[in-house]
DNA sequence: GACAAATAATTGCCGAGGCAGTAATCTTAT
DNA sequence: ATAAGATTACTGCCTCGGCAATTATTTGTC
């Protein structure tokens, strides 16, 4: 079979799994990951979160609007530049941010279940080439 | 970086560009992968093509809606069986396909650029066992 | 300082996929 | 022979992501 279905099976069969794990808590996989981000202080803002997942600035709004409504992000409006609206893990996110880290890192461990490190360390390279080469090439 | 956002951009890279390379031929990816699925005889039903390609029965009557519509497919309901339809490749998705193949291995090539044959079995097998561990896994 | 360009967040809109339900038809079990 | 279950195609419904436009604000240029 072909990479591209290959590629579109893990990523769904990952997807799937990230989602039917996460529905005890009420969120789904973009939501987890956007509140992993903030509590990893890899983001601040919306565009922050939608630099580093790659993801349309218009769908986080609604991903933070449910996470807002769950009590586990809160928005507070920046003084400095109030074009920008900070992101805070509330109290509730994070208190729930290990249980959500559990259950993300053991879906991903059990796809990767009989990887040894270096072959995980090649997937992820090839991975990488591929996405530079869609960056620079034509298509 | 994760593994899974290595490859939801991969995936993504790799479906914007099939896209945008079909988007002159007035088609999408996934019709274009029922419509090539069609052509080397893999399905000959709706129902053969969801199996194949592990895809949404509704989604799929829509997509041969889309191809019937451009004339592509054209829809044939079966005498022996009277709930399948089969689905044959008109002449003017016959004559369109060629050039179809060479976009669609085209845009998979230029991802696949500095691979050599080894590697690109590597990432297959992986894959494969991503598949085959979220198929049996609890996630 | 004024004006153009860039940036941040948001909203409406559209297309697409998954799910559940339906109708027609076939298969299997009793 | 008949009833129960499976299968096929199809339809509505819901959610989600991407795109384009909007508003507010800041930065850069002349």
């Amino acid at each position: 079979m072909s990479v591209g279905y290959l590629m579109a099976r893990a990523r769904a069969s990952l997807l799937a799994g990230l989602d039917a794990e996460l529905a005890p808590f009420g969120l789904n996989a973009m939501q987890y990951a956007a509140l992993k981000h903030l509590g990893d202080g890899i983001a601040r803002t919306a565009a922050d979160l939608c630099r580093h997942m790659y993801y349309d600035t218009g769908s986080m709004t609604r991903i933070l609007d449910r996470l807002e409504e769950k009590g586990l992000v809160r928005r507070e409006r920046c003084r400095d530049d109030r074009r920008v609206v900070f992101l805070r893990v509330a109290a509730a996110g994070r208190a729930q941010l290990p249980r959500l880290r559990a259950v993300g890192s053991r879906v991903l461990e059990d796809h990767l279940a009989g990887f040894n490190a270096a072959e995980v360390e090649s997937l992820k390279s090839y991975l990488g080439r591929m996405i530079e080469n869609g960056r620079t090439g034509k298509s």
